[in-house]
Parts: C-alpha cells; sequence; structure tokens
DNA sequence: AACAAATATGGAAACGTTTCCATTCAGGTG
DNA sequence: CACCTGAATGGAAACGTTTCCATATTTGTT
C-alpha cells in the first residue's frame, strides 16, 4: 500500500487502461460508458485510494464550493451559534465554510472581505461593522457574488438575516413603563461598532419618549471594564436615580446585578434589571435574568438558506425577521416607592437611527 | 466602470502590452523587470481592477493556502474560543481557515476529515472524538498533511495543544479533600463522546483513592436533562451523601447550584461545587463559582502557531501542556458536620484511561 | 572593438479537472 | 448490402497561475 502523495484521474486513467475523458465520466456517472470499463475504471480508482482534486475542479469549473463568512468574533458565543447555524444548513450540500473575523474593526472587515473574494468563494455571509459603506463588500456585489447579511437591519441590495431591534427594546422600553419605572439606563459595549446596540438603544430611546419617560441614561462600557464590576458599580452609584436597567446583552446585565449586590443594592428591588440574547445560563441564576431571548441559530441558518438559493441561480430576498421573546424574570419588578421623579438632564438622542426613531413614533 | 466579471493576469498582460510571464513577475515583484514595463503593468492592474486567482495560485504551486479545523460544535464556547484564537494566530499568515463541526459524532468526524482532505488544506486542526482512531485522520497523516490536535492528550503522531486533564482534577479531588470532602460526586455530559471529560473523571477518581476517599459518584447528565434543573435536582437528591460536586464545566456547575436552590441546599453549606473552564460570568454569580481556569484561546493559538511552522517545513513538535489555575470562590467550603461515613457503594472505576490511572498514583 | 556577463523578456509546459468534439464501432432499418 | 443512428471512447482545449527555458538586449570588461 503506497499512499502515493498525489493520485490523480490520469493515474486511474492509466491504470485503467482508458482516457481521462472516460475515466471522468464513469468517476463522475456523467454520459455514458461500458459496464467493462466502469468496472476498470472504479476499482482503479479503489485501488490507489483515488479523490478528486477539489482545486482542480474548481479551476475548470469556477464554483470553489465555498462560502465565506465574516463575523466580528467567534468569542462572542452569539456569534459562533450563528456561524454554526451556517455550518448546520451547509452540511449536507457540497459547500465548505471559509470563516475570518474582524475583531470588530472595520479596516480589517475590509481587508477579510476581500481575502475571502479572491479566494473566490461563491457566497459571502458577513456580519461586520459597517456593511452599508464597505467598499470591499460592495465589490463583492458587482462581481456577482451573492452575500447574505447576519444580524444587521435590511441594506439595499442585501438579503439579511436579523432580529428587529429597534421593535425588541421597545418592547423592554413599555415593560419597565408598566412597571412603573420611569428613570432609567441602557448600557452598552462597543456602541461605535455595533449597529445592533445602537438599534436597541434607539428604539428603547424612542419607546421611552412615547409614554413620556425621561431619556434613558446612556452607559457605554468600555471593553476592560466590562470585566471589573467594581468599576460598573462606581458608574451605576453615579447614577442613583435609575430604577431599571436594559444591558445590550446578558453579560453586561449579569454583571450589572453583581455590580448592584457591591452597593449593598438588591435586585430587583432597589434597581430591575434586562438583558438581551436570552442565553441558558440566565435562567439558572439565584435571580433569573429578565431578557429578549434571540434566535442566532435559526438566524445563521436562514443566512446560510437564503445564500443556498441565490447561489443555485434563485434570488436572494428579504424575509421577515426572526421573531423575539421577552423571557420574564425575577430582575424585573416594580421600583421601590422613592419619588424623586424632577429635572434630570436627559440623556442625547440616538445619533444614527434618527429617521428610525421619528418614523416609527410618528 | 466595467467590473469584469473575471479579470485575469492575461487580462493586465495583453493591456500593458508584455507577456503574461513579465505580468507574473512585476505582480509578485519574482524575477528581474525594467522599472518602465513595470510601471504599465501595474497601472493596468489597477485600471482592471485586478486581482490572483487563489484557485489558479493553489492549482499551480499545489498549496491552497488553508487550513482546515474541525471542532464538535461552535455552540460550546470553549471550542469557539480556541477557534477564535486558532483565527487570531492565521491572520497576518497567508492562511486562511475552512471549519467544520460534528456535532460530537464520530462518523460526522471522519467525513469532515475527508472532506477538508479533497478540498486539499495544507494542515488541519481537530478535536473529535476520537482522533486516535479516526481512519480519515491517519489517511491525511499519510498523505503528508500536517496536523495538530487541540484539547486532546497526546498521541503518538501528533502534537497537541491541551490542558492536562487528569492532572486539574486531581487537583480538585485534593482541594475537596483538604476542606474535609469525603463522599464527592463526578458531573458530565457526553462521557462517551468527550476524552476530555473522561480523563478529569480518571483524574478525579485517582486522586479521591489516593486520599482514602471513597470512589466518586459519576453522574453522566443527558443533553436534554442539562437544561432541566428540576431533572438535575432530582437526582442530586437521589445522593444525599455527596457533600461536593465536581462538574466537568462550569454550565453545569452552575446548574447544580441551581438544583441545589430547588432543593432548598444551600451551596456550599449544603453542597460545594467546582467548575471547569472558568468562564468569566462564573465571577459575577452571587456565589462565585469555584473552578479550573484554562485557556482555549491560547489552545488554538499555540494549536496554529505549531502548524505554522509545520507547514513551513519545519517539524511539529509536542510543546508541555498549557498550564490551568484554580480559581477560589465561594462555593467551594467545608462540608457541614454530619459525621456518616459508612458503607455506600463505589461508582465504576474509569475504564479508559487505567492505565495513566495506575502509573500516576504508583 | 570584441566578447562575456548580466539583465529583460516571452513562449510554453505544468498543475487536475471537465467538456466539446471527432472518431470508432455496433446494431438496426430500408 | 448499404445506410443511419446511437453508444462508447479518447484527444485536446480551457480554467489562471508560476516557472523553466531560450532568446534578445544591455552593460561591463579587457
Amino acid at each position: 500500500m503506497p499512499p502515493k502523495a498525489k493520485v490523480t484521474i490520469k493515474d486511474v486513467a492509466l491504470k485503467a487502461g482508458c482516457g481521462i475523458a472516460t475515466a471522468s465520466r464513469v468517476l463522475n456517472n456523467s454520459g455514458p460508458t461500458s459496464a467493462e470499463v466502469r468496472e476498470r475504471v472504479n476499482r482503479a480508482a479503489l485501488d490507489l485510494g483515488f479523490s478528486f482534486s477539489a482545486i482542480g475542479r474548481a479551476l475548470q469549473s469556477s464554483k470553489s464550493m465555498t462560502v465565506g463568512c465574516l463575523v466580528p468574533s467567534l468569542a462572542n458565543p452569539v456569534f459562533a451559534e450563528a456561524v454554526q447555524g451556517v455550518q448546520n444548513e451547509l452540511v449536507g450540500t457540497n459547500y465548505q465554510l471559509l470563516i475570518s473575523s474582524s475583531n470588530y474593526d472595520d479596516k480589517a472587515d475590509d481587508a477579510a472581505i476581500s481575502t475571502l473574494v479572491s479566494k473566490e468563494v461563491d457566497g459571502l455571509i458577513v456580519t461586520m461593522v459597517a456593511p452599508e459603506r464597505s467598499p470591499a463588500l460592495k465589490l463583492a456585489h458587482q462581481r456577482g457574488i451573492p452575500a447574505s447579511l447576519m444580524f444587521h437591519d435590511p441594506i439595499k441590495g442585501f438579503a439579511t438575516s436579523y432580529v428587529d431591534n429597534f421593535e425588541a427594546a421597545r418592547d423592554v422600553a413599555q415593560r419597565f413603563s408598566e412597571c412603573g419605572h420611569r428613570r432609567t439606563g441602557f448600557l452598552a459595549l462597543r456602541l461605535a461598532t455595533s449597529d445592533r446596540s445602537r438599534n436597541r438603544y434607539a428604539g428603547f430611546h424612542a419607546e421611552c419618549r412615547a409614554r413620556g419617560m425621561p431619556d434613558p441614561a446612556l452607559i457605554e462600557l468600555s471593553e476592560t471594564d466590562a470585566n471589573r464590576p467594581e468599576k460598573l458599580a462606581a458608574i451605576l452609584a453615579a447614577h442613583p436615580d435609575l430604577t431599571a436597567i436594559f444591558a445590550s446583552n446578558d453579560f453586561l446585565a449579569i454583571a450589572v446585578q453583581k455590580a448592584a449586590r457591591l452597593l449593598g443594592w438588591i435586585v430587583p428591588r432597589d434597581l430591575s434589571v434586562v438583558g438581551f440574547d436570552g442565553i441558558e445560563i440566565g435562567k439558572l441564576l439565584d435571580v433569573p435574568l429578565a431578557t429578549i431571548e434571540t434566535m442566532p441559530e435559526k438566524m445563521g441558518r436562514q443566512a446560510a438558506k437564503s445564500l443556498l438559493t441565490a447561489m443555485q441561480g434563485g434570488v436572494l430576498e428579504q424575509l421577515p425577521p426572526l421573531p423575539f421573546r421577552f423571557r420574564a424574570g425575577a430582575t424585573l419588578a416594580a421600583p421601590r416607592a422613592k419619588s424623586r421623579d424632577d429635572g434630570r438632564v436627559a440623556a442625547q438622542p440616538p445619533s444614527v437611527p434618527l429617521i428610525k426613531t421619528i418614523l416609527k413614533q410618528g
């Protein structure tokens, strides 16, 4: 058994005593072949341990049978799950998944897309800092490479699989309001590089306004402070009037619980918290986390499904957003009665999705 | 602006009025070229928006500049982080990452490896159910494709980046013992498909024995029950004599806390819990989780680094395991005094890593 | 001024496929 | 028996590179 470094179809044809065209036809079941030569070719292929060179095939067919996928980081479980969803959908097709990540850097985003394109991927599935102004993505589009977005709100020219962050955030504001909260805060990480967080803030802000609540305090946490509960506690202490915090993800929400504990505050008596994403651990906490449940895996699946039909010549069409669901939890309750709703500075209004805000408020 | 579907080096050469060989030399800075033709070629390439076809290159050089990576699932944050580590290490090289996942199925493992090999990856980074008996992995090895393992203990023929699960688990047993615990349990998911969990159990078991403690109770949780705290509570209730649980990952450890709460038990007074992995959330809990901290990201990085040197012709050599660290947490304390250490059935001894067990105990 | 050496260039082969086309051969029809 | 149809086959081109080799040009040395 000599596992020759490279056994090509030429070797097979030689051993089977036929032309490579015939061997190709046998091996692919394409075109007519006699039973006798079929037998010889198959035996030769088996003996030699032949397998097709995907590269040779790709060159000749100009189809790489590869899908490129870009997300900010796999260290974020939400994106990791989404990529797994893509993968799950791709299993069973002949497509392979080429991945890349940008670490939330829009320059890296562009470079990554370019690289994927030069690898001649047949399609793209991307979540990036700013897809609407990525030259590389536009170029890919011009070259006819179908692209499917994940997590992003719809953009002209692309299909996207997403959850309506704006609406979900409005839901949270509504529940805060119904509980009797008025002064609220919105806590996020990396607002500048996450349209998701911005959209959540916009929706939250819009609904607070619509209900006559003061504008929510916008609290942005630095990457490093996210892992320093005492830092977060100090920030919370500086906002003693807030009775409810909407955190842009569940990890932050749990960090808020911790920070509150450090301050001697009791959740939800002294501070209500609602998270976003719906991670399982939230259910297991001493005080189970109220949150918005989303479906990252489904998001990936849907993006992949759309892309597959597009790559098979179909048209990329925009589906409705995936559903979200409010998960009740003990971190949300009515605020303790402490009536001081007087003059406080309002947070600045949302900058980016202003149109949407105005639109939805009517 | 006609972004022609495909602009090849031939087009560039034509536009620059030179041969393709010359164009290639200019574009690659390989071989001598005159300043004048250099100028023309570069301008033509720019005008046409030329970029190399990775496929054409791959075919001619028989290097795909692609690394294949297989993990059980990206939905497990530990693997996702490791893959991100691989990615981080690959950024800056010219290698791209092709990923696949098996969902903890060894047949799927093999199929995935085969697919990656037929895609002609230049190297492999894998975590699978049973690398030591994967035909596809062996085949890849025979074909001269370097492979680097992640999370697995060393195996003949492959380099691996791992943490010494056996030793880490012994550490936990030792701490249990020092706190005064005697009757302990080991809680895991998917024992059959996770050599990591098996090694942890083996180490835990070995050290318990070495210290004259009763064999730990081996509790395996089904996939679905992992999300049902009441189910886990029932199981714990059936083991009322246990004073400490070592959970094979932090999620399970947190689930144990929840289950204990359901039973009205107080952690750590009525039950101590130690987890594994060292996720950040553990620090934020009301009762911070004691756990073994590991470094999945570094694991991925190390695997990638080794592989890179191997692919550049170097030799794949086995590095020492990555360090682990016990993170103290309030979930571990001395058991409440309740002296009843009498006749109980011992769990069955570990089946797989028996040799290692015996060896280390002397 | 003659010649060697270095520099610059392009043709062509090779990488592994698939597919178009032409060729051969068998069998069936008139 | 001549003819046609259809099946079976293999040669060769094409996909986009890089690189070997041969040729043509320049430069430098006596």
